[in-house]
DNA sequence: AAATTCGCCGCAAACGTTTGCGACATTGTT
DNA sequence: AACAATGTCGCAAACGTTTGCGGCGAATTT
């Protein structure tokens, strides 16, 4: 058996094909008992328009690509679901697609979105990307490109990020509102500008707002080397760990549950997080949240902006808010 | 600035479309300078062929579709991963749908998949999914269909899973090695064909190999319902924790955490898992391994199978291997 | 009764490719 | 010199839609 095609309804019902094509989406040049018998046939016969020939015809795919870094990311998961359910609600199609951080990928990515003639790009591009001249190239041909979360120096781009030096002050502050003096601060990859903001914000809140606090801030590249780490200074007897993403909190807990300490009376921990895995441990760690869910709206929205009116540019931000658990 | 066209290279160059495509295909037709040329124009034009075009000439799309509940999920993420590569190395593109189990979402995404005309499906069913008859209408129209993880009890489709009752029977073969007595064992959904059979295989090899053991189980709908239900039972003292799932292990830690026991000396802990959560801990959680990677390589294949050579139906099934952490 | 409007439908072109076939010029064969 | 073989290339149809335009019979108007 082969597809169900406006031809072959217009052969069984003896009409046109134009005919069959209007009557299906309710043209009012239709009559309405045509219209009934070829819905009818229609559906018996599991008709499904071929999305190659109409976006052939009409030259609009009503697709977005994303591309992403990894789908294994809590952050990045629900970044995708709220704009795979703006994509829903708004009659567009989602094509997420996976670097690995490998900047060839990216490129076959970014080609891959261009044979299919989407309308629009989110993306989050790798640490390795050097150049982003090649998604530039897109706006030539009026595909606007919403970058995310890591987003390039380059001004004249549509920016969308959390608020990563707020981030960061938000949780240096918390810190400084308690009694602790010793705080042990693990950042990730230092050549990150995501790294840079929250390093520069949270150290100068901390030495502005806590005067006399002593502060040790190492970078941890990975979750094992977070861990490794935090074995070494835990000698040093800091009273709170700061962790800077998930990646390192998950490392630094594993550390502090192999030192038998109890959170918070031994140790503080505050992190910047997504929110999931802070809730995996009791108690919970209190953590900036940096939702997926709100940047993903944000970035929607922007692209509906740029496909509605001209090519404005701008650099947009979400707010965060501090959420409380037992672990500060 | 518009898309180029084969047509438009052809304008410039005073050739022909047909000459075009061929040059660019590297067909055997035409002669070298002309190739050159071409290749030389297409390149700095930005040519990319347009896939709408090419598949509805060819009616090979190259596209798999993938369905799935959901993306936040260390052990799908692992699956997608293994199949994205595959598609990769194959020359396959991957379309990659959530249900958030809904399966009226489901159904769009089914019918998302027929107007893209992809060339086969992989699908993982939602718990609420009733019948599955829209999707074996796609093997009317010679799209195979492979059911991964959570597959339908009929037969006559193909499916790839985890071996569920093996596994539940490795974890309780592990526990049954230790001197432990009283194993408090929690499970998921009761619906749940994954549910029936890790149960079935679970308590008959608990009460076949360890004769005295005191055995509990209880259902746990999600990580908070585990925690409290581990809460709970906690005070009967069991000196064993069995999950069925990640979802579950995460409520049982935290209920362990809270009251502060030590694992393993107060109680050992054992789970089915995917390997990313029971690392997490201090000490690692000992898990019987369900690898998403090795269920995705076992699923390409079986679709390449499908693809190759007729329609052969086959359940398939991949094994599991015990990982020991320090948690029994 | 003639003219107009309107309801309903079909023709045909276009979107960007691929590909079988034929055309033509050049080279090589007798 | 006539012929065949070979190398290059173009024509045109097809894939499945959408849509402007025109046609035609019936109903309405004048």
């Amino acid at each position: 058996m082969t597809n169900t095609t406006l031809k072959k309804i217009s052969e069984i019902l003896g009409l046109s094909i134009s005919t069959i094509s209007r009557a299906l989406k309710d043209h009012p040049d239709i009559s309405a008992k045509t219209k009934q018998l070829v819905v009818e046939l229609a559906t018996t016969l599991d008709y499904e328009p071929n999305v190659n020939a109409i976006n052939l015809r009409t030259s609009n795919s009503k697709l977005f690509g994303l591309i992403v870094p990894s789908i294994a990311n809590q952050f990045y998961n629900s970044f995708i679901a709220s704009v795979e359910e703006e994509c829903r609600r708004n009659g567009y199609s989602l094509m997420i697609l996976q670097s690995g951080d490998d900047p060839s990928i990216e490129l076959t990515n970014l080609k891959l979105c261009r044979q299919n003639r989407i309308t629009g790009l989110f993306v989050c591009i790798s640490p390795e990307t050097t150049t982003i001249e090649p998604f530039l190239k897109l706006k030539e041909i009026d595909v606007p490109v919403i970058f995310f979360d890591k987003v390039p120096d380059n001004n004249g781009c549509n920016k969308v990020c959390v608020a990563d030096s707020v981030s960061a002050t938000m949780a240096a502050t918390a810190i400084s509102n308690t009694k602790k003096k010793k705080i042990l601060a693990l950042f990730g990859n230092p050549n990150l500008s995501i790294t840079k903001k929250r390093l520069t914000a949270f150290t100068e809140t901390i030495t502005s707002k806590a005067g006399k606090t002593k502060l040790i801030t190492v970078y941890a590249g990975s979750s094992a080397e977070a861990e490794a780490l935090t074995l070494t200074h835990l000698k040093e007897k800091p009273d709170t760990i700061f962790c800077m993403s998930d990646e390192i909190l998950t490392g630094v807990m594993k550390a502090v549950q192999r030192n038998g300490l109890k959170v918070p009376d031994d140790i503080s921990v505050i992190t910047i997080s997504n929110g999931e895995i802070p809730k995996l441990y009791f108690p919970e760690i209190t953590y900036v949240e940096t939702s997926g869910m709100k940047l993903g709206k944000l970035a929607f929205s922007s692209m509906m902006a740029c496909l509605a009116g001209g090519t404005f540019i701008q650099e947009l931000t979400i707010e965060s808010v501090l959420v409380e658990g037992g672990s500060l």
